[in-house]
DNA sequence: CGAATTGATTCAGTGAACGAACCGACCGTG
DNA sequence: CACGGTCGGTTCGTTCACTGAATCAATTCG
């Protein structure tokens, strides 16, 4: 990757953070996972990056402790990616691009995040308004919103339609 | 940008936010500008982009209303991209992808954000933890960190060395 | 007048992204 | 046991963006 080679020179961990998921698609890899997209195929129709692209990034995050590759089934040998500790602490920086991507492009909202112990919305900075706390992204409830497409042509995009906690992984299974 | 293309078909605010803060340099770009930097130069000099690069980021910046080209001299004329309250909406991005940076990747502190208010350290959420609020960026307080470079060579890290509010223009007019 | 400063644009070379095709391991069905 | 389908990729040619060096125009300073 072109990135790091001057970003290293920055004296910054912004620029230090960017040399690891500044590329594109990673940080909408890294959304899917934390959303509890898994598997190879269920990245690449929701996310529409070429596969190339796709397996570059899924093998880089790996290799970054921000994704862990797990065999879930011998014969046929199949492996998810399964998001870390390290990757979950990215949440709080896509909460607070979303909420401004929505706050200042957005017309609708798309996506809820609730604190799953009191159902009461997060604020963009992941704060609890009722119970005063950082709400960590296994407590958090992910809402659809109204301006969500409520027939999507994608099965993952159609999981994800249903409330569901984050991080746990998303049930394709249905018609 | 190619980016656009396909983020548009996501359905998700963070992609919306990437298709306007998520190519090369950009948010780089957005970060100095929160420090301080409005000139062309220091933008050059600091960041070590392309000078090409750097005038398109400069210009899709101001097109998304995000940096504001100001003429500040006449004469010759000489403008200056100063942070739009937009760009200032990026701040917790920033502040979350620096605390993340540095927690996983950084092994010293390079730059202290402090509530100037009252000089306590900001969480990586942006909150004050002794007076409870969300800092504002105007009322954040950089401070240099024990891991910074105390004698760098462009004059713009230099001028960075000094504790400053954010968005306060940088003072590079000195040995 | 000549040199320096500022804020760029232009251009050739390189590397990354894109999209389509292909591949190998395995499964279930007939 | 052939046949088609799924899964998780790799390969490849084209396009596009980034890179770095050179150039340029306007103006001020010496």
């Amino acid at each position: 990757m072109a990135l790091g080679k001057d970003y290293a020179t920055q004296q910054c961990s912004i620029a230090r953070a960017l040399e690891v998921v500044g590329e594109r698609w990673t940080l909408l890899v890294v959304r899917d996972a934390l959303y509890g997209v898994r598997r190879y195929n269920d990245f690449l129709v929701h996310l529409g990056a070429p596969r190339a692209v796709l397996a570059n990034r899924l093998q880089t995050l790996t290799a970054e402790g921000i994704l862990e590759k797990r065999r879930y089934q011998e014969s046929p040998p199949r492996d998810e990616y399964v998001v870390t500790e390290r990757g979950t602490a990215l949440w709080p920086v896509l909460l607070a691009l979303g909420a401004w991507g929505r706050e200042h492009y957005g017309e609708d909202r798309l996506r809820v995040f609730r604190h799953a112990a009191c159902d009461t919305e997060l604020a963009p900075t992941g704060l609890c308004p009722a119970c005063g706390v950082t709400v960590p992204a296994e407590d958090v409830l992910m809402v659809p919103g109204p301006g969500l497409d409520p027939d999507p042509a994608d099965p993952v995009s159609r999981a994800l339609l249903k409330p569901k906690r984050l991080l746990q992984p998303i049930d394709t299974d249905r018609v």
